[in-house]
DNA sequence: CCCATTCTATGACCATCGTCATAGGGCTGT
DNA sequence: ACAGCCCTATGACGATGGTCATAGAATGGG
């Protein structure tokens, strides 16, 4: 698996944020990511000589890019884009996910963030960049659902915020109830910022 | 610091759930815990037979307690209790500690479920009944504020994944801005809730 | 055909860490 | 004083993991 993307390098990446999900950055080894990715060994030093540090940066700054291109995707797929439907969307990625898969992986950007924010600044930094672009996708898709300017990014925040804790807590608890309980929750709160202004 | 406790047990457990906050579980090592607690390295062994594995599950399940008390203890401290001066409450207690002693830490449950949940049941188990321990406290004020019966749970739940989600992007973003926000939007949500049924 | 650049291969080094083994203090009760 | 128990001390072991050094293919332009 895993085998899709073009170079070895591209592949790479995107195995350290498939790893990264399951066990933090502690437990992601460097060898672990060049097996998993089909990749030679010594090709880490050669496209990654900032070390395993350049490789969590760079995939988290991928799962960021991804997470935003997806808030475009899944809101083009909706029959009729309403701030509920695209969070339900969002929630549905990984209730789906859990219950295909099973509960073995969260989200890249907070194993990063909860292994490395208070450790190693350029993670940080690279966990702050990719929230960012997570959030400002997602904040343009309730304005144009006609959440007022001023609203769309404290709506993006919390439908964030709530989201990668519920992933946490279903994690724990092995069990999507906390994701579906989000979503319903949420769900009015959103569709009334988009319906009037607040 | 962190020398108040009672026994040296009690101070290595308690250590543990403060190192968690900073590194994770793989970067937080028992001879560090040790040194943090001020406790002799041999006591490691004897107090905690079941190694690494059960001194971290037992500062889960101290910091799934404390966070339930702590409820209870913001609660009594309120002038008029309402569910969004509660949860104002509880992200306060982040937004303090972030803007006093920087952005160092986050939960403890967040940290070991990310690093563990996939990987060593016993430790996930010990999450699942932390965020219990910590929802069910929380669920029941929200009942004695009026909230109905079958929103409690959900409205818990809803708050404990935006404090967790907003913990995660505060750290990254090194701004309590994200808590300020969950804090801010959902007010009024759990207000309503608690006002007339829903 | 050659050379330079890019990529791959692999073994070794060193630090860290969890765990274990073994032994030593220090107290209590009799 | 002795026995027994709880706690502490400390060195060693084995495993893992990130990084480095060095060398070997492979590719592509001249």
């Amino acid at each position: 698996m895993a085998t899709s993307g073009r170079g070895p390098r591209e592949r790479m990446v995107f195995s350290a944020a498939q790893l990264l999900r399951r066990g933090g950055v502690a437990a992601t080894g460097m060898r672990e990511v060049a097996v998993h990715a089909a990749a030679p060994r010594g090709s880490l030093q050669h496209y990654f000589p900032g070390g395993k540090e350049q490789l969590v940066n760079e995939a988290v700054g991928w799962a960021g890019r991804y997470a935003g291109k997806r808030v475009a995707r899944l809101l083009a797929a909706l029959p009729e884009p309403t701030p509920s439907a695209l969070f339900a969307e969002m929630v549905r990625q990984w209730t789906d996910e859990y219950e295909t898969a099973g509960f073995a992986g969260g989200c890249p950007l907070a194993a990063a963030t909860v292994d490395c924010a208070g450790t190693t600044a350029s993670t940080r930094e690279a966990t702050a960049a990719a929230f960012a672009a997570w959030t400002a996708p997602l904040a343009a898709a309730l304005t144009g659902m006609g959440v007022p300017g001023g609203r769309s990014d404290a709506l993006a925040t919390l439908m964030i915020s709530s989201l990668e804790g519920a992933i946490i807590m279903a994690r724990a608890e092995q069990d999507v109830r906390a994701l579906t309980t989000v979503s319903r929750e949420l769900g009015p709160l959103l569709d009334a910022a988009a319906g009037k202004a607040g």
